[in-house]
DNA sequence: CTAGGGTTAG
């Protein structure tokens, strides 16, 4: 009697507390046999998940004494489908260890949470377990299998397991479309998708991000012209491959055109303006976003942080946490705040940070852990830097070039050279950020010949020396005292230096007592300054220390004629 | 009764 009127209600839909208190109902009358309707129900009853309601569900299940394949298949799903592939593994494990027979759902959304954290081992066991039970026919399970080894790279067997299916449909044609793409191989994709009969968005969609991405606009132009219908993704597609080609113009001309916008397409745009460092543009379109979600906060939030505003940065951030109460800040979020902390120096809100992420429950991906890292290591907590970096699951360029230059700044070059030869091992292309910590470390120890071997190897890595790695090497050969090295490398110096570079020299000079390097690098530092009275203190303390009192005297005449006045000097830490 | 594919911020 009770148990068919609890079945009627778990049949319907509940919220989360009506749930809670149907399980309650559930454990007095001891109706285990309910459950999995109501493992379903809370399942369904959930939109977004939280560390609760896996703990919830991981409780029933824990205290079922044989929970049925479909109530394993529904958790696995869902965790999966959230993004939140430890728990669906962990859970899949479990259902295993409890023998229970696995289904082809959860066999298929364990295949997914494996392929999109790019796990090799544990996505070929599941290969291998799928003959066992006799799943190879099943069309979700062979395309999960695609997808995976597409991710993986490894196009040999995706086309294996591709081949094998018997009856393939719109969804196995994208996967091994998308492997391609993923490889680069533009060719084979491109036959792939001739041959796919029923199109959908997503093929035609994927086809054009493909040749975007390769900065072939031409054709994925026009493939977008072809499309019977386009959705929001479609123009996303198109607008993205315009901004990585640096045209911001036809970018704009599509955007403005879309007959309609999603949160993915203002953040494209905004984050397309973050690189160009145009924040100003950023910010007038982010004011014109109606209705902002996390998405446009986000994307806003770490434009400030990227273009070295961190004050903007965790203005924004407040706003967002006082006007939009209803917002709840992800690791996204939190990184880009993180990483305007570490700008400003600013120790405080790390531990507050952590406290923080605690309380919402959301657990720490590797993007918010490298930002973490990379406070850390800026505020001298090598060893808690140290720690988050090893705990990383994939250590990536920005992960080992926050390391590098962690290392560097606290006076460990020999590390920082150690992961540098590690990261070059794993095959993980250093940037141009990662050379700036590199030889900020070697100009930190004075090490000049293995920075200068590093910026030369620059070119090695198919990278260009910025204006800052000239900077950084002209600091590192005028403090060694190799003043007329310095300013030949600034002589060789493909762009005009700025005021840095040539400041450097003039710093150096000043250290070393070189009257006639240090005339000319001051009369660079004059012209492209308009504040230039540290440059004035700098020569004139070159002429002193050559007993060159008449140049002394001529210079003041000049500084007082210039009306500049002597600026207290500044920590570039936060003050407290 | 549930599953597999693309787009997106540090």
């Amino acid at each position: 009697m009770l148990a068919a009127k609890l079945t009627t209600i778990l049949n319907i839909h509940l919220t989360a507390n009506q749930a809670k208190q149907t399980h309650a109902c559930i454990i007095i009358n001891g109706l285990n046999s309910l459950k999995p309707l109501l493992v379903r129900q809370i399942l369904l009853s959930t939109r977004n998940s939280s560390r609760r309601i896996s703990q919830y569900v991981h409780n029933i299940l824990y205290h079922l004494p044989h929970p049925d394949s479909f109530s394993w298949g529904w958790a696995i799903r869902y965790f999966s489908q959230q993004g939140q592939f430890k728990e669906a593994l962990y859970l899949y494990v479990q259902m295993q260890r409890q023998g229970s027979c696995p289904s082809t759902f959860a066999v298929s959304s364990a295949l997914r949470a494996y392929a999109r954290t790019t796990h090799k081992m544990g996505g070929m066991s599941i290969h291998a377990e799928s003959y066992k039970y006799g799943f190879s026919n099943c069309v979700y399970v062979q395309t999960a299998l695609v997808d995976l080894y597409s991710k993986l790279g490894d196009m040999n067997t995706a086309q294996k397991v591709f081949d094998e299916l018997a009856e393939k449909n719109v969804v196995s044609w994208n996967s091994i479309l998308s492997g391609h793409l993923k490889s680069g191989n533009l060719m084979e994709a491109q036959r792939v998708f001739d041959q796919i009969s029923k199109k959908d968005v997503i093929s035609w969609n994927s086809m054009i991000s493909g040749y975007a991405k390769i900065g072939d606009m031409d054709r994925a132009c026009a493939l977008f012209q072809q499309m019977p219908e386009k959705n929001y993704s479609s123009w996303n597609a198109l607008i993205s491959g315009y901004i990585n080609c640096g045209d911001m113009k036809s970018a704009w001309r599509f955007f403005d055109t879309m007959p309609a916008r999603n949160s993915v397409s203002w953040i494209t745009m905004i984050t397309g303006y973050s690189k160009c460092g145009d924040v100003d543009s950023a910010s007038k379109l982010f004011d014109q976003i109606a209705k902002k979600d996390l998405l446009t906060f986000n994307a806003m939030i770490s434009c400030f942080a990227q273009n070295s505003q961190p004050r903007k940065a965790l203005q924004l951030f407040g706003e967002m946490l006082k006007a939009y109460a209803n917002i709840q800040p992800d690791q996204m979020t939190l990184a880009s705040v993180v990483s305007a902390c570490s700008q400003l120096g600013d120790m405080r809100f790390a531990s507050w940070i952590e406290s923080y992420v605690n309380d919402l429950g959301t657990d720490i991906d590797d993007q918010l852990a490298t930002a973490l890292l990379d406070l850390y290591a800026k505020c001298g907590s090598v060893d808690k830097a140290c720690e988050l970096f090893h705990g990383l699951n994939k250590k990536d360029v920005v992960a080992y070039s926050a390391m590098i230059s962690g290392c560097g700044i606290n006076g460990k070059v020999g590390d920082a050279i150690k992961l540098f030869d590690m990261m070059v091992d794993a095959q993980i292309h250093p940037n141009l950020a990662t050379f700036t910590g590199l030889l900020t470390a070697c100009n930190h120890a004075g090490l000049v010949e293995e920075g200068y071997r590093f910026f030369s190897s620059m070119k090695d890595h198919g990278l260009v020396p910025s204006i800052d790695h000239y900077a950084i090497m002209v600091d590192l050969l005028g403090r060694a005292g190799r003043l007329q090295d310095a300013y030949e490398l600034i002589k060789s110096m493909p762009m005009q230096p700025h005021s840095g570079v040539w400041g450097a020299l003039l710093l150096a000079c000043s250290v070393h007592n070189n009257v006639e390097l240090g005339e000319i690098a001051a009369e660079h530092c004059f012209a492209l300054e308009t504040n230039a009275t540290a440059y004035y203190s700098l020569l004139a303390n070159i002429y002193s220390s050559a007993g060159r009192w008449d140049d002394v005297r001529r210079l003041r005449k000049l500084w007082k004629e210039n009306k500049l006045v002597k600026l207290s000097g500044c920590s570039w830490t936060e003050s407290t």
